[in-house]
RNA sequence: CGGGGUGUAGCGCAGCCUGGUUUAGCGCACCUGCCUUGGGAGCAGGGGGCCGGAGGUUCAAAUCCUCUCACCCCGACCA
């Protein structure tokens, strides 16, 4: 591609609009232009690392043994009617009507669609497993858009379902996809992490995050720098052990006495009050778990996870409780709960137990116990893990100490269950002759979000550095003397040269100062250079740079020539 | 949806508080000509705006008031 005739508007200037770096980069390199919140044109240099994901998650999603189908992006609403889906996806869901009235919607996933399709043709246990993916535009009508094609509206997406006879084709075929995501993000050039969640209500056993690693990722990750332990902060556990020597504050149990605390709610002021840390308080948190009010206790100086609270409970939903259920079963006033006379489930996590003499909230406005204690105050609870881990705590398989870092998901695979092939009738025959529902698996891959993580992961001051594997051109060629006949001769030849060698090459043959050219070239992020200027005049050579270091080597054009060919070959076996 | 902010030329901004000396300005970009070619050159000339929209106050509104729309940032969702 020539560039004086390609459409690549360049920005010198930082865009308004862009706050995060990978975003304001994508719009100063001409890769993307916003139409509305969260919606975006794709230029033509923008499109090609698009394009260039796309391809290698077709390939190795076909080497998986997927097939690729092709899926409507409007879905009647019977479908998620079937479901169940229509009432209870909320305003995500970007509902519409066609012109009799009916309803539609925009899919932002497609499980429905994929159940509808394969229950028409599969019957037997014979004809699984099998694996369809795609590679679509889904829209969803996110509460809060951000960072370009990083968390966009309308977004193009690579989902795929499984469905297997049995759970162990179903976690066969998991350890694949887990395998082929490796492959993928590997090929783009990223350093990822397979990351453990949370399955959530859907449930099945494990699911894992694929995570790009970027300090300005929008994700916690917790990982173990000693094994391989990594989750998600909603998921992570750590070792107990921690909290269940230490915390006795003296070993002799002190009188319990009410303190007024006029005013004092938050565990901070509390404790100021009393001249003791956080970590000396009980915060007794009163959520309600699908209509049932549920007292959770935790050590004042951690956070409870809301997750892991539900999950202990198989709750499907649980809220904040409001103040009325609250007074109702504290008999107190909000701020000042404890777990004295509860007339609700209570449970606790580990960092509570061994707690001696701590202070709690009296179930009464503006006052507190201090030396409270268990089994002589009340009933010691049954203890579970309910704490959000903090940085510093110890792995829960090795010990060592957990590291928190920030990352950006690009990929999900989880094991789906049976939710759609029951809720949807899709029934196929096991070996007995029996009716039974087919298992299912779902993975995901954000292609827009791919290439703009691999933009996050990898640029410095000038601008972007392509990875190999997803860079837009794997050459550039700068023609630094556009009127020089010898220069410009050199150039034409080299492009040509390179074309016919299948290399993706931009020439930029602009009547422009060099200055401008290398400005230009640094910010797309082509990832080698090849500068043609005055020392071709003089003694023949080109100088080939490395965008990611701005090594420069001085060669012949045939040496040049050689040496593209070789780095762009071991960056690509070596991804 | 709550909290905070911004809308003035293609892009980035000033002007607004304290209304009138503004025919609304600056830098970049754009057009013409000359000149220049190794890190976003220089000179000269030129084009481009209902000051986001609607209503109001006033002799007079980019500027003050009300409403509205759009966008951005911070929180809960997700690929």
């Amino acid at each position: 591609m020539k560039f004086s005739q390609y459409y690549l508007p360049t920005l010198k200037e930082e865009p308004k609009e862009a706050e995060n770096i990978s975003h304001k980069l994508m719009i100063r390199a001409g890769m993307i232009r916003k139409v509305a919140a969260g919606i975006y044109d794709l230029l033509p240099y923008g499109l090609r690392v698009i394009r260039k994901v796309e391809a290698i998650v077709r390939e190795e999603m076909n080497r998986s043994g997927a097939h690729e189908v092709l899926l409507p992006a409007i879905q009647p609403a019977e479908l998620w009617e079937e479901s169940g889906r229509w009432k209870f996806y909320g305003k995500e869901l970007l509902r519409i009507k066609d012109r009799s009235n009916r309803d539609f919607c925009f899919g932002p996933t497609h499980e429905e669609v994929i159940v509808d399709l394969v229950r028409k043709d599969i019957r037997s246990y014979k004809e699984l497993p099998l694996n369809l993916y795609q590679i679509q535009t889904k829209f969803r009508d996110e509460i809060r858009p951000r960072f370009g094609l990083m968390r966009g509206r309308e977004f193009i997406m690579k989902d795929a379902y499984s469905f297997h006879a049995d759970e162990s084709s179903l976690h066969e075929h998991y350890e694949i996809m887990h395998a082929t995501y490796t492959r993928i993000f590997t090929r783009c050039g990223l350093n990822f992490r397979p990351v453990e969640a949370d399955s959530g209500a859907i449930g099945g056993d494990v699911t894992h995050e694929f995570h790009v690693l970027a300090d300005t990722g929008e994700d916690t990750i917790v990982t173990c720098p000693t094994c391989n332990y990594t989750a998600n902060l909603e998921k992570a556990t750590s070792s107990q052990e921690k909290f269940v020597q230490k915390n006795s504050t003296g070993t002799e149990e002190k009188q319990r006495e009410e303190v007024l605390t006029t005013n004092l709610h938050a565990v901070e002021d509390v404790a100021r009050f009393f001249h003791v840390t956080p970590n000396e308080l009980i915060k007794t948190l009163i959520y309600v778990a699908d209509n049932e009010p549920v007292a959770a206790l935790i050590r004042g100086d951690q956070n409870l996870n809301e997750v892991k609270l539900k999950n202990y409970l198989c709750a499907n939903e649980i809220t904040m409780a409001s103040e009325e259920v609250i007074k109702k079963v504290t008999g107190g006033q909000v701020g000042f709960s404890g777990p004295i006379g509860l007339t609700c489930k209570v449970i606790a996590d580990y960092s509570i137990s061994g707690m001696k003499n701590f202070i709690i909230g009296a179930n009464k406005a503006d006052y507190h116990f201090k030396n409270t204690n268990f089994t002589r105050d009340f009933q010691e609870p049954t203890y579970t893990d309910l704490r959000i881990v903090t940085e510093g705590d110890k792995c829960p398989k090795c010990s060592a100490l957990l590291m928190f870092k920030r990352g950006i998901e690009v990929g999900q695979i989880f094991k789906l269950g049976t939710k759609y092939s029951k809720n949807m009738n899709l029934t196929i025959l096991d070996k007995q002759g029996k009716p039974t529902h087919p298992i299912m698996g779902c993975y995901g891959i954000g292609i827009g979000r791919t290439a703009q993580a691999a933009i996050e992961q990898n640029h410095d001051n000038d601008g972007i550095i392509f990875p190999m594997g997803v860079t837009p051109f794997e050459v550039i060629i700068l023609n630094l003397g556009t009127q020089e006949e010898k220069i410009n001769r050199a150039a034409e030849e080299l492009y040509h040269k390179l074309l016919q060698a299948k290399c993706d090459v931009l020439y930029d043959d602009r009547e422009l100062r060099p200055g401008f050219k290398f400005k230009d070239a640094d910010l797309i992020g082509i990832p080698i250079h090849i500068r043609i200027g005055k020392k071709y005049i003089e003694n023949n050579t080109v100088e080939l740079v490395i965008r990611k270091d701005k090594h420069i080597s001085e060669l012949s054009l045939s040496e040049a020539i050689e040496k593209i060919h070789s780095i762009i070959a071991k960056e690509l076996s070596h991804a």
